[in-house]
Formats: structure tokens, C-alpha cells, sequence
DNA sequence: CGATATCTTGATAAGCATCAATGTGAGTGG
DNA sequence: CCACTCACATTGATGCTTATCAAGATATCG
């Protein structure tokens, strides 16, 4: 394995004075009372895996992580996609209910349950926060599930595309980093990479995005793009 | 509207002693500092709609919710079934994300969301349980998506069959009241009705269950349900 | 610059949806 | 008490969306 502990005492954020981000707090923890140690992953390396027994809890400060759950036969599902700001590891009765695993090079905090846990009793407002936190994760949830019961696979990468997006806080909100492979999206979607790679090409061909590498969206049609994510039906789809 | 105020002061259950559900805690509250009113609504009455505005949160005393959002066409996926201890209500930005209809006659305690955050800082321990209840929420939902994104008609409808089981809490564990519509186990699943019906239909023929009723089934080999459900192969699937 | 993983494109097939008809049970009123 | 009605459920025939299988193109990396 590849864990380096980078740091031990890493930010020092008034906890309460945090913003609410979208998803996640941004930048909620990294406090010295509560953190353990800093870690890197390289890209493909797991964080932790479903069914392992923890008592850490992490903050994601770079890169991004993808989240599944596998099935006896390798489908998978991948259920989110955690950057900057996300904390993951809150595992019901102790046991990893998902693998988490790095997509870019990622940076993160670790905090030891215990420790996390007097923080949400001591520091005021910090409980509600991270409830504030988790219905918006709920959320992600529902919406995700709307999706993979309802939605077409055109609607299913429109989605997609402008999650990705969203979440993407640069200045030029139409130029989309696209950190995960076709493997990684078709499973977060419930498709097969053919499946989206023949959507993208014809949402190309329709210039409502442009290609320029594998890796690189732009969205040229923000609107129908938007009409089609939320089901409403497009002429020519 | 049905709506009735029943009472002003339900239960007294001690705060500081509440046992965690399945899923959510089963009697967290109905406590007379908070409780706003009590209120029921008969079959197929809405509780509230995506999109509204709200500053309430519920608990569930007594029967069953669907929950569920809407495409714009009218495809519709339900979320969730929630039944006696289970809360809703937590609307990020105060806007329900989805809509909460009753399945059953359903019991209701509403609280206001400025006295339940007062419970969440007042309250020690509090924070810490409904933070508990939401991770097992999520871990429902991630449930969920892998069922929605990767697992076949069987497989679905064997995994909804042993969910329903293992909710209900009566000494007969093979003995499943479904109080749902096919139409709601079906959007719930990703399905349409008629393939939810086949594929009892041919669970029944393999008599893993029987249907004396289209609202009772009784599982009659649990063991290869479980299979089913956890996606492995079973002869004959 | 070659090796390898990833992506794209094409042909065919399968699983589930759709359309259609029939069956069943609960509630109603004669 | 029984026929009628209506919503719900089941069963059947067909079709479509997406998966699967297969080949080739492109990108990435040592």
C-alpha cells in the first residue's frame, strides 16, 4: 500500500464559522484537536473497502474519489463521485458499506471516530452542519435514483455532463474536466461504456457538447442540455 | 384535506435512552417540548410535495409512506417506503425534494424545524443518533441505486421481497404483508407492473414464495431468495 | 516510438417495455 | 344476497432500447 502520513496538523478552520458547499461543507475540518494524520493515494490505489471494519473518518482536501458497491459477479455500481470538501466514512455499525477508491492523485484527512464524535457534542452548530451535510447527500441519493430507474441513457449523460459541471467551480463553467474513464461513468450511470461513448458521439453530432479529448467536455448547449437531464423530451432525441 | 389535529402532547419516551432502528430510531420522538401537533392522513392522501415550501419535520407513528419525485412526462421513481420511527421532512434550502404520500392510513407527529434544531443543540446525544439515522438512510439509498443501476427484474423483486420481510417485525418473518400497489412496487424498482407481476409470478412457480393475496407473500425458501437477491446465479435464473 | 489501455464504432441479441386482453377481488347498490 | 362496477393484477404477443460481442481507432506512457 501506498498511505504516506503527510502531516499532523493540517488547517486550522474556525469550525464555526464554515460554509455549507454544495453536497458537502467545503473545508469544514482539517482542525488540529481532531486530526489524526494526512494521506495521499495515487490513482487506482483504495482507500478502504466494503465490509472492512473502521473507526476513521476522512475529509477529502484534493482530487477525486469514486465510491461502489460490487455485486458477487463484478457488476458494480458506482454510487458518487468525492471531491474537495466531501467527508466519507460514516459506516453504520463500523463496516465500510461501500470501497473507496482514488480516480486523480487525492489528498485527505483522517480523523478518528472517537475524536469526531466529541467535536459534534463540544463545538456548537457542528452537529448541524454535518446534518445540513447529509440531507443534501440524501438528496444526491434520491436524485440518483430518479435517474437510474426513469431516465433514458440520453438523459442519463446530460445528467451527468452537467453535475460534473456544477460541482466544477472554475470561471468557464462549459469547459468540463472529466477526471474518470467511460468505465467509471457508464457504472455510476447503469449503462456500458458503449452505451455512453455512442451517447457523447451523438450529443457531438448534435453540437450540444464537443469532445476535444476523452477527458474534456465543453458544453456548447447549456439549455437543451439541461431540457433533456430533466426529462423533458427534445426533438431528434 | 383530511388533515386532523389529534393531540398536543403525544409520548414521553426519554430522550437520552432511545434505541437505534433499522434504518432510522424507532421512537426517537414524540417528545412534548417539540411536538407540534399530531396529525393522519387516510390512503392515498399527500403528506407534502416536491417542490413546496416547508418548515416542518414528521415522524412516522404509525402506517406507511411512498416517497417519491416525478419527471416532468409523469415517470415516476419512488425513493423510499417509510413505516413506523422512520423521519422525513429534512429539506435542504427548506424546499421538499420529494413528495410524501400515504400508502396506508398513516399516524403523523409534525415538529416545527426551529424546536427540533433546539433539540439537536440542547439535547446531548441527539445530534449524534438522527447523524447515525442518516447514515444508515444512506446506506438504503446506496443500496438502492446498486439495485436501480445493476441488477436484473429477479433480482430486484427478490431483493424488495426480503426488504419487506426484514422491516416488518412480527414473529412470522415469512409471512410479508406488501400494503403497495404493483404500480408502487414497480416505480420503486425500476420496473413496470406487468414485469414486476411476471416475475412473481415465476417465483412462485418455483415456489420460493406463495401469493395467497396479491397484499400477502409468504417466502417459502429464504435461502435461494437471499441468493437471488445478492446476485449471484441460481439454476433456473 | 512501440506497447497497452482506453475509446469509438458496428452487428447482433436479449431483457424488459409496450400494447392489448383477460382475470380477480373489494366495494356498492339494487 | 347477489349482480354490477371499478380498480388492480395477471397473462400474452410484439417491439425497442440497451447489452453483448467484435473489430478498429486513438490516446497514454515508458
Amino acid at each position: 500500500m501506498y498511505v504516506q502520513a503527510v502531516s499532523n496538523a493540517v488547517g486550522k478552520i474556525d469550525l464555526a464559522s464554515l460554509p455549507v458547499g454544495p453536497g458537502l461543507e467545503r473545508q469544514v475540518l482539517c482542525h488540529p484537536m481532531a486530526v489524526s494524520s494526512s494521506l495521499k493515494k495515487a490513482p487506482g490505489e483504495t482507500l478502504f473497502a466494503e465490509g472492512e471494519k473502521t473507526d476513521s473518518i476522512y475529509e477529502v482536501v484534493h482530487g477525486m474519489l469514486r465510491l461502489y458497491k460490487l455485486l458477487p459477479d463484478g457488476r458494480r455500481q458506482i454510487t458518487g463521485f468525492l471531491s474537495a470538501g466531501h467527508l466519507l466514512g460514516f459506516a453504520p455499525e463500523g463496516v465500510n458499506v461501500y470501497t473507496a477508491e482514488a480516480i486523480t492523485e487525492v489528498t485527505l484527512c483522517r480523523y478518528k471516530r472517537a475524536a469526531f464524535e466529541r467535536l459534534i457534542d463540544e463545538v456548537p452548530g457542528f452537529a448541524r452542519r454535518l446534518l445540513t451535510a447529509a440531507s443534501h447527500e440524501l438528496r444526491a441519493a434520491q436524485d440518483q435514483m430518479l435517474l437510474l430507474g426513469r431516465k433514458t441513457a440520453t438523459e442519463r449523460v446530460a445528467s451527468f455532463l452537467l453535475l460534473m459541471a456544477n460541482q466544477q467551480e472554475s470561471d468557464d463553467t462549459d469547459e468540463v474536466d472529466v477526471p474518470m474513464t467511460r468505465s467509471d461513468i457508464a457504472d455510476h450511470l447503469g449503462l456500458t461504456i458503449e452505451t455512453v461513448s455512442r451517447t457523447l458521439t451523438k450529443l457531438k453530432q448534435d453540437e450540444l457538447i464537443a469532445l476535444p479529448m476523452p477527458t474534456r467536455i465543453e458544453i456548447l448547449d447549456r439549455d437543451q442540455l439541461e431540457e433533456l437531464a430533466a426529462g423533458e423530451s427534445v426533438a431528434g432525441f
